[in-house]
DNA sequence: CTCCAGGTTCCGG
DNA sequence: CCGGAACATGGA
């Protein structure tokens, strides 16, 4: 296999992937396996260099984004000690820019799972439905189109550990697939536009629209707020025992964290995740 | 066994 | 607008 240089960019790979945006990417030797699009990719970190297989160098540096500019958006973060500390766990972690459909799909079979069961769901998907992707004699699958999943039966979806999601996924993958739902029309619109356009899809409402949003339509200001985000807001920015209605915390959030809100709240998704503790 | 997870939808105050 | 309840599944 043939490696090629994409420089050093500032980028935590294993954190980026690993952060729960997308979900089927695997160790394999020194880097990470898995699919961009329809095309097999592996990554690895040298010494800080990335290296990508040949071939797939701008399809890697658009999906990691390297062009963002990660600097520019954490001086762009409000000062409190809550998210500084956030911002200096997940130092180099990048929002990825993932294919509207796999993001939009991925975070509908996200309600009320953990993130090792979404994995679970997408990797199962993709061998299921998927394209096979051959890559040094090993296969793996991209993410079903939504074409490839509309012609499903409920049934064939339920058969994946999808449980009540396997009819908003459905139902959603046929809209998209006979145009009804148009995702290249919806990335045109404004934020609260393409927000309103995504809600009109069953199992869409206001968390997994932003997500799809912030992780496949590059809404860096997109905030969802998940059970995370919501314990990690009430504790540490309001009062015991203040009240915080959902109407409160989203205008919170909208206003507190920034051009770059969607990166503000990753990051404290991300290390209020891996660093809470209970009781 | 119980509790909870990157929620959405519908229904009654 | 707000809070509750139903909805499936599996890991801790």
């Amino acid at each position: 296999m043939k490696l090629v240089s994409l420089g050093a960019p500032l980028l935590a790979l294993e954190l980026t992937l690993n952060s729960g945006q997308a979900f089927h990417w695997k160790r394999e030797g020194g880097g990470w396996l898995g699919a961009i699009g329809e095309a097999a990719v592996y990554l690895e970190q040298r010494d800080g260099e990335l290296l990508v297989n040949a071939g797939a160098e701008d399809a890697a540096s658009n999906y990691l984004a390297l062009d963002h500019p990660l600097e520019e958006i954490a001086a762009t973060f409000p000062q409190d000690p809550v998210t500084q500390e956030a911002l200096s766990f997940c130092r180099g972690m990048r929002i990825l820019r993932q294919p509207h459909w796999e993001a939009l799909a991925t975070f509908i079979t996200s309600s009320m799972k953990q993130v090792a069961h979404i994995a679970q769901i997408s990797h199962t998907l993709r061998l299921r439905f998927g394209r096979p992707l051959e890559w040094e004699g090993r296969t793996l699958h991209s993410y079903p189109s939504p074409k490839a999943m509309a012609a499903l039966a409920e049934a064939d979806l339920r058969a994946c550990a999808l449980g009540y999601r396997a009819a908003n996924l459905l139902g959603s993958a046929q809209r998209v697939a006979s145009g009804e739902a148009n995702l290249e029309k919806i990335a045109e619109l404004s934020d609260l536009e393409a927000q309103m356009a995504l809600r009109e899809l069953p199992g869409v409402g206001e968390k997994v629209a932003n997500c799809a949003l912030l992780f496949g339509f590059e809404r860096l200001k997109a905030f969802p707020v998940d059970v995370w985000i919501e314990r990690v807001i009430r504790e540490r920015y309001f009062k015991k025992r203040q009240k915080v209605t959902p109407a409160t915390l989203r205008a919170f959030c909208a206003k507190s964290f920034g051009p770059y809100g969607g990166y503000a709240q990753q990051y404290l998704f991300h290390h209020a995740r891996l660093t809470w503790k209970k009781g």
